[in-house]
Parts: C-alpha cells; structure tokens; sequence
DNA sequence: AAGAGCTACAACCGCAGCATA
DNA sequence: CTATGCTGCGGTTGTAGCTCT
C-alpha cells in the first residue's frame, strides 16, 4: 500500500520562491507559526505550494536566526570533526552551528568540505608527511572538545514585522495593509472567541514547534495563542463560516469549504487582497450574528 | 565575446519515525 | 493494535552565476 502524496502536484507551484511568496509566507508565520499543520498552511495563507515546501522554505531560508554566507574556520573545523565523529547526521551537526540550518551544512559540506576531508583521510592513511599548519583552516581536534563545554546559543532575536518591507519594498503596502487588516479583525474575533475553546492541545504543541524550532521563536504566536485565529479548534473556524454566508469574502473558497470544514472559508491572501469594508463587514457580522 | 566547466545553493523527493484517532 | 497524517531528515537534482579558456 502506498503512501499518497502530501499535495496534488499538478495543482502546486513548484520552483524557486518569488519575493512576494517569501513575504506572504513570513508574514503568515510569523503571526501564526504553522497554523496548527505545515500540509494546510499554503491552504490558509493563500500560497499555491506544497506544504511540505513552504516548511523548507522557512526553516532553510526565511527563518529569522538563520545566517547565511560564508562558513567561518572555526566552523569548517567543527563539521569536519563532527562528520568524523558522527557521520552526515546533518541535524546533529547543524544544531551546533548556531543559524545553520542541516541544508546549509550539507550543501556546504558536498560543495567544498567533502574535498578537503578526503584529503585528510587519504594523508592520514598513507605514511605521514605532517599535516598542514592549523591557521588554514584544518581539523584543529582541540576544537570540538572546546565546543562541548560550550553553553547553548542565546535564543535569537525575533526581527521586527517592520523589517520585512526594508527586505522586500514593493510588497510595503500590502503588508502595512495586512497589518492594519488584521489588526482591527483580530481585536474583533478575540471578544467572539473568548466564550469559546481555545487551541486544542496538537495545535499549540505545533505552534510552539514552530516557534522554538532550532531555538528560534516565532515573536506573535506562541505568546498569543489565543489570539491566533488560525490555531483556532475546528468549531472556532466552522464558527466562522457560519455565521457569515453571504458574504464576499467568504465567498472566496465557495460556500462549502473544498478544504474541509476546519479550514476557514477565506485565505490570509485574501484577507490581504480585501478591501477594508469587506473586512469590516465580516467582523461585524461575527460580532453581531 | 562566447561557450564550457565549475561552484554554490535552493528546492525536491522519498523514507522513517512519531503522534493520534 | 492498526491505519493514517504529519514532520524531520538525508540524498539528490536543478540552476544561476562565476571563472577559465
């Protein structure tokens, strides 16, 4: 029995990421980790990708404590002696890079490291001429015990939302929208919500599993679950449909969700894509109805 | 200037393992 | 206990940009 795909192939779009999907991408997790599953993210936040892809996305390239550039020496020497000691267990050896991802480590290791450990190997198992001098970079053994008693890295600094439209200027607008959207809408849903439950247990594990994936955190979700509509429970989002038929916005994914009833009857896209009264009129209904 | 070769890195694929219903 | 869904991981491929001839 096979496994079936985690995404219809022929409906995602593949290849690489365009800077308006990075920044709908990073908005969304930033304010909602996951939303509570990576498979019905890209659903949720109006992305036509994998979910599978929007979680590589963001853990190897948008991730705010990743680093990118330049390996250092130090952190050559490190890798090299871990591979010795471990082998391409490039989690393990990611996680002692700080803002190295195991993408990272493994593409830098098949690109340059490789080369140079098998020149090691090959030196140590002939009879010895002496090994290069330590300063240029060579496996220095002195170091990876010097790592052991190293204290674990200071979690990151979650950047400002601000930052992300320095990054991606044409994209200002639309975020400050979704700022501004959101906002008034969450303040709204959250005086609806709080006679109702709260995330369910997976979802805030989840979301917590975002946040805190490689000590990173994710600045407005895990502190605010509660404020988190996508992590709402199925009845919080079913809520949602209801009370609001006719209206355009949840109109968007026609009126019995192709996704499921635990999904919302509209996008994050589309919230972005709104007009303010369309937003407003959704809220009002929620409050009032 | 053009094309071949190389390098770096983003992205995809498929499997394993875990959690849950 | 089993089936299923999801995440994490390692291997591999694709491709843009650079260097060399």
């Amino acid at each position: 029995m096979g496994r079936s795909p985690c995404c219809d192939k022929a409906r995602v779009k593949r290849g690489p990421w365009s800077q308006e999907e990075d920044a709908i991408l990073k908005s969304f997790v930033e304010r909602f980790g996951n939303a509570g599953s990576w498979i019905a993210l890209p659903q949720k936040a109006g992305l036509k990708r994998c979910g599978k892809s929007c979680r590589l996305r963001w853990l190897n390239y948008l991730g705010p404590e990743l680093r990118h550039g330049g390996f250092t020496d130090e952190e050559d020497n490190l890798i090299l002696s871990l591979y010795g000691e471990i082998g391409s267990k490039w989690s393990v050896i990611a996680s002692r890079l700080p803002g190295r991802t195991d993408n990272d480590v493994k593409n830098y290791w098949n690109t340059k490291l490789k080369k140079r450990y098998m020149a090691i190997t090959r030196e140590e198992r002939q009879p010895s001429p002496p090994p290069p001098p330590s300063g240029d970079g060579s496996i220095a053994v002195a170091d990876s015990q010097s790592q052991d008693d190293e204290p674990p890295p200071p979690p990151p600094t979650p950047p400002a939302l601000a930052n992300l439209g320095t990054a991606v200027a044409e994209d200002d607008e639309l975020l400050l929208k979704s700022e501004q959207l959101y906002a008034e809408l969450m303040g709204l849903i959250e005086q609806q919500s709080t006679s109702t439950t709260g995330p369910s247990t997976r979802d805030r594990e989840s979301l917590t599993a975002t946040s805190s994936s490689s000590s990173g955190t994710s600045p407005t979700v895990s502190r605010s679950g509660s404020c988190s509509m996508w992590g709402m429970d199925v009845q919080d989002t079913t809520l949602l449909s209801e009370s609001s038929t006719g209206s355009s916005l949840f109109d968007a994914y026609g009126g019995d969700d192709a996704f499921g009833a635990a999904l919302p009857a509209y996008s994050f896209l589309d919230l972005l894509a709104a007009s303010y009264d369309e937003v407003a009129a959704v809220a009002h209904e929620l409050l009032y109805y």
